[in-house]
DNA sequence: TGCGATTTGTACGTATGTATA
DNA sequence: GTATACATACGTACAAATCGC
C-alpha cells in the first residue's frame, strides 16, 4: 500500500474515533513530516483524499480541520 | 510519435505562434499532467527537451518561462 | 503599522520501481 | 535489452495567508 494511503487511513480511523473530533485542528504538515518520517509531498497526498473525501478542510495560513466546513 | 515529442512540438507551436511570447510563464507541470492527461514524467520529457534547444528556461521554484534567459 | 512565526500553496529536482512495447 | 510511460517518494525553493506581538 502507498504510504499515502496508509496515512489517510490512519487519520480516517483518528477522525472517525474521536480523537480529531469536529472542528478540531489536525497536526500540520510539518509535524506529521516529522511524526511520520514521510516527505511532505507524501503528508500532501494523503490530506487531498481526506479533502476529496470531504473529511477535512483547509484554512490557509491556519491549519487543516475536521469537517463539515459549515 | 511518443507522447513527450508530442508535447514538445505542440509547446513549440504555441511558443512560435506567440501563445506563449518570451518571458511568459508556461503551464506548470502539474497543469500540463492534467490538461493532457499524461503523467509528470512524460511532461518533464517533453519540457527536458524545450531546455535542451534553451527555447525555454526553468526557475526552481517558480516555474518555467519562455527563453531567452537574458 | 510592521515584523516574524506558523501554515498551507505552488513548483521544480531527483530517484526508484513497475509495466509495456 | 532499450525506450517509453506511469506511480510513488523524497528533496529543495519560493509564494501567500493568518495571527500575535
Amino acid at each position: 500500500m502507498p504510504k499515502h494511503i496508509q496515512l489517510a487511513d490512519y487519520l480516517r480511523a483518528r477522525i472517525d474515533d474521536g480523537t480529531y473530533p469536529p472542528r478540531a485542528k489536525l497536526p500540520s504538515e510539518i509535524t506529521l513530516v516529522q511524526e511520520t518520517g514521510f516527505a511532505r509531498d507524501t503528508v500532501r497526498k494523503a490530506m487531498a483524499l481526506l479533502i476529496d473525501e470531504d473529511r477535512v478542510y483547509v484554512v490557509r495560513g491556519l491549519g487543516t480541520f475536521v469537517g463539515p466546513a459549515n
